[in-house]
RNA sequence: GCCUCUGUAGCUCAGUGGUAGAGCAACCGCCUUGUAAGCGGUAGGUCGUCAGUUCAAUCCUGACCGGAGGCUCCA
């Protein structure tokens, strides 16, 4: 309980020094500058909050587009929100926005900072407003938009509420007026709560007003804003921490893979160290799913046109299906059909043709679960400005698998299935997951709403029983079935979705799937997709970043180097490694011309686990010295030692 | 698919309207070395592709093919 004299506003309660930037009055978020009454509850809130940092870079947004019209007058204004980790603002430009622009702009943001301009709010009525923006067509769009229509989602900051309000942006000194933004705020009380060191104009790029396809293309302005300088060092080494770890740099670096130009945009081709980082994957992959009691099946890469009629891919998706190549047509001289062609597809999915191998002879209730899995390669034609390394690619092989089982079986096989996806994620390192449960999308099913609900109740009962936080994806499950997914978080902590299951009651039913049961009647089974590294391509992409190349030795391409310090030592050092590759080790020994230090640095780049290194002290007393990724060393390791310690590593999959 | 940017040696990058260089890597020598680059030499590019402008194009223009960042999309 605070007593206030008459007039007061929350910048009395709350004076600069407070690091408070805007405050919630009775639930609501109003500028500081608000006029407070007697019995009002209120908040200061924070900069460092979350709703303090959408504030202070929704402000920074309009700074942005105040700086952006003074040098551009041209620049018609669309949309500003606040981000993560930013903002933008989109404009209509007569010319696109350039590097120097950029640059430019971000100078004159600093200047009216410095101007010290408040943030004032004015109520306007709707025909007070289409008056003062006359000159602002995709405001008055805003303005005149219907409130309820979909356009407007939570992103657009410029209307909403019960009021419309312009922001006039105020040289404190002069009294002069700056600048106005319809907008509804709430705002930082004036520009010198921004920090001048801590903005940051990023880049620009084009976007469609309003997020749609069908409207102008506009040019967006990005920029990020922080509390602090440091805050926002902070972010900008988590950005480029980010950029050593793309796994398209570091598979150029570490000589893993490639996307050949002759190939086609989105094919990758692994080398020969990539190879063996997949394979081992694989392997370990083939190894758990046995033990878990799947069977393993192939299937081709095309097919003909029917299975995916039959399927429904072909009315849901033939736009993200490779065009058909048609085949076996023979005409007559007259050009009448003397023998009708076929449309092969390349195919999208595996799910069809595993389907076929479930119908290919009769099914009995003891044989379910049934569980066929395939490392299945499929060809998707994205777009391609979507193309982007091996998350987003072109051809990629699934671990699919499909499991075809009863109503009452569906819960159990869920959550043994969960269990064994989490695990094996566990094994290759990545320890931290949610779980997303996707939904309906109205636009975009087949089957009926009884279907959906039984199999979203499942799938959501079994997800809540693992006991990780469970976010909920309204409207993103695949036309034929809700979904859970895996949500991953990596070393820097960016998530990644990987695995995926997916509850399916129609593909069984298009493809007529019966199994007899005990009763002698014949039933239908539920289908279960479920890939968990997504696509082997994506889950080798995610590892790489996730290790940002430094892979544990049960993975590493080269899991030892061997280095003499002299020539003289080349022959100790390989009978050492010949017991090491007797063991399945991966190992070389650097016998080339260069200097020892030389050695060190190479192997150091290739991010080899562990450099064995041998002079005359280690072959005088049968030893070895180890040199690791650290830079740290042993020296004088016993042989027998050497190659306990590293075969340990490996078979226990630790990292090193 | 849309917008902007971009494409020179295996990699990272200079450069010019008169057909090109550096460092690293590769290869060949010399050096014989204790924890991240020893020294010297050699070789390597139809400057993404195809057109156009020009006496002349790696450079200017266009289309196409890659790539980047966004938008839209992501079964």
């Amino acid at each position: 309980m605070t007593e206030l004299p008459d007039g007061s506003t929350g910048l009395d309660l709350f004076p600069k020094a407070t690091g408070m930037v805007v405050m919630r009055v009775n639930g609501v978020l109003v500028d500081l500058a608000t006029e407070l009454h007697a019995g009002d509850q209120v908040e200061g809130v924070p900069i460092e909050s979350d709703e303090g940092l959408a504030v202070l870079r929704h402000s920074t947004a309009h700074i942005a587009a105040q700086a952006t019209q003074k040098l551009i007058p041209a620049a018609k204004l669309g949309i500003g929100p606040p981000i993560k980790d930013g903002f933008y603002y989109e404009f209509d430009l007569p010319e696109p926005l350039t590097p120097e622009t950029l640059g430019d702009i971000e100078k004159e943001m600093q200047s009216i900072i410095k101007s010290r301009q408040t943030f004032k709010r004015r109520v306007v009525t709707q025909s007070e407003a289409e008056k003062e923006l006359a000159a602002e067509p995709f405001k008055l769009r805003l303005i005149k938009a219907d409130q309820g229509s979909t356009v407007l989602d939570s992103e657009v900051m410029e209307v909403g509420g019960s009021e419309l309000s312009i922001y006039d942006n105020v040289n404190s000194k002069t009294g002069e007026h700056c600048w106005s933004d319809l907008c509804r705020g709430p705002h930082v009380p004036d520009t010198t709560y921004i920090p001048t060191n801590a903005i940051k104009v990023m880049r620009s790029s084009a976007a469609y007003w309003l997020g749609d396809q069908s409207q102008e293309s506009l040019q967006r302005l990005y920029g990020t804003a922080w509390p602090t300088k440091d805050a926002m060092k902070e972010y900008l080494d988590f950005l480029s921490e980010a950029e050593k770890r793309d796994h398209r740099k570091l598979g150029a670096e570490l000589d893993l893979f490639s996307f050949p130009e002759e190939v086609g945009s989105g094919l990758a081709v692994f080398h020969p160290k990539g190879g063996v980082i997949r394979r081992v994957m694989e392997d370990y992959s083939r190894k758990r799913h046995e033990e878990a009691g799947y069977q393993f099946v192939n299937t081709p890469h095309i097919t003909k046109a029917a299975l995916f009629e039959k399927s429904g891919h072909l009315d849901w998706y033939a736009d993200g299906m490779y065009p058909p190549m048609h085949l076996d047509a023979e005409f007559h001289e007259d050009g009448q059909v003397k023998r009708q062609g076929a449309d092969y597809y390349l195919k999208p999915m595996n799910c069809p043709m595993h389907n076929l191998i479930f119908s290919a002879r009769g099914r009995s209730y003891r044989e379910l679960p049934l569980r066929l899995f395939e490392f299945g390669t499929v060809y998707r034609y994205e777009k391609s400005g979507v193309v982007h390394g091996m998350t987003r690619a072109r051809g990629f092989t699934q671990d699919d698998a499909h499991i075809y089982c009863t109503l009452e079986q569906l819960p159990s096989e869920l959550n043994s299935l969960l269990d064994f996806v989490l695990g094996l994620l566990r094994d290759y390192g990545l320890t931290d997951f949610y779980l997303e449960l996707s939904t309906k999308n109205p636009e975009k099913f087949v089957g009926t709403d009884s279907e959906w609900e039984d199999a979203t109740r499942i799938l959501r009962e079994s997800a809540e029983s693992q006991g990780l936080e469970l976010v909920l994806d309204e409207g993103g499950a695949a036309f034929y079935g809700p979904k859970i997914s895996v949500q991953v978080k990596d070393a820097i902590g960016r998530t990644w979705q990987m695995s995926t299951i997916q509850v399916d009651f129609q593909l069984p039913q298009r493809f007529d799937l019966e199994y007899q049961a005990s009763d002698g009647t014949r039933q239908r089974p539920i289908m279960v997709h479920r890939a968990l590294f997504g696509s082997i391509e994506r889950f080798f992409a995610v590892l790489l970043e996730h290790y940002a190349g430094a892979f544990p030795p049960w993975l590493a391409p080269v899991q030892v180097v061997g280095i003499p310090i002299t020539e003289a030592h080349n022959d100790y050092l390989t009978a050492v490694a010949q017991q090491l590759r007797e063991r399945g080790v991966r190992i070389e020994v650097d016998t080339s011309d260069e200097r020892m230090q030389k050695k060190i640095r190479s192997a150091q780049k290739e991010k080899v686990p562990y450099m064995l290194i041998a002079g005359d002290e280690d072959v005088a007393s049968g030893a070895v010295s180890f040199r690791y990724r650290d830079g740290t060393q042993k020296n004088g390791v016993p042989v027998a030692d050497a190659v306990e310690e590293i075969l340990n590593a490996i078979s226990e999959r630790v990292q090193v």
